[in-house]
DNA sequence: ATGGCTTAGTTCCTAAGA
């Protein structure tokens, strides 16, 4: 089965970009984020009669993650994080789905840093790793899949110097990244890649698709009840370079039934 | 230092993204 994370920037202005995707690649569960519609104004129908299930947790404007799988429908299990009551911010959705448990997240920028915007995604990272710990304990087979915001390691960007200042690549970033992994999570694609010099990820400025200049943000977890089913893990790059592109490529692993 | 994209909303400018 594959299983893609998938930042969209927009659904409505990625539909026809999505529904190719869906209908080329054929994915069994795709977790998307950055929706920026609400639950009442995302393209239900159009997922539906694309032949996918759809479990949505949209906002406004804004964040916004979405589960689709093909052949049933997800069952929700939690969405958002527990800890901080007041966040009304839609950037967690969990649910049952193909004998699996799928997160689709969407870890906060954190840009500018320092200030409040990082200290959110500080705190929002212990917050997950509460759930993800949670989920461990529990020995389910889970896939923390979604755009996480963290350069992992120096290989995972076109230069290290460009991204130095940026929230996602600040020591604190990738500690709290560490620790998460450190509960027994494992990295899909830096498993089958090593060596790093994967990107998902390509800004629409400065030229950065043509010049390649990439980095690696969007990560598939898997939690040790399933790893060992990790066959591949990959960029569907080509998607990056199409019309009317999302900033960010769909990722994916494919795993053993 | 440069140059300056894309989306959505309180829409013809601004905020946010990364």
């Amino acid at each position: 089965m594959k299983l893609v994370t998938y930042n969209v920037n927009g659904i409505k202005a990625r539909l026809p970009r999505l529904l190719e995707y869906l209908a080329e690649v054929q994915p069994d569960i795709v977790c998307l984020q950055e929706l920026k519609s609400t639950d009442e104004t995302v393209p239900d129908r159009e997922i539906r009669d694309a032949g996918y299930h759809p479990l949505w947790h949209g906002q406004k404007g804004f964040n916004g993650v979405a589960i689709l799988a093909r052949d049933t429908p997800p069952v929700e299990r939690q969405r958002g994080l527990g800890g901080e009551p007041e966040d009304e911010q839609s950037r967690y959705l969990e649910a049952e789905v193909g004998g699996l448990v799928v997160a689709s997240i969407y870890l906060p920028n954190g840009n500018p840093q320092p200030g409040p915007k990082f200290d959110y995604k500080l705190r929002w990272m212990e917050r997950l790793a509460t759930r993800a710990r949670t989920l461990l304990t529990d020995e389910v087979p889970a896939v923390l899949a979604g755009d996480y915001n963290v350069i992992a390691n120096d290989d995972d960007t076109f230069s290290v110097r460009a991204m130095a200042d940026d929230a996602l690549m600040q020591p604190e970033s990738r500690e709290a990244y560490r620790r998460l992994l450190a509960q027994g999570w494992t990295d899909a694609l830096r498993t089958r890649h090593p060596r790093g010099g994967v990107w998902t990820f390509w800004d629409y400025q400065a030229g950065a698709w043509p010049r390649d200049a990439g980095f690696r943000i969007d990560h598939l977890l898997l939690s040790p009840a399933i790893a060992d089913r990790l066959r591949e893990a990959g960029v569907d790059k080509a998607y990056r370079g199409r019309d009317k592109a999302s900033d960010h490529a769909p990722t994916w692993v494919r795993l053993t039934d």
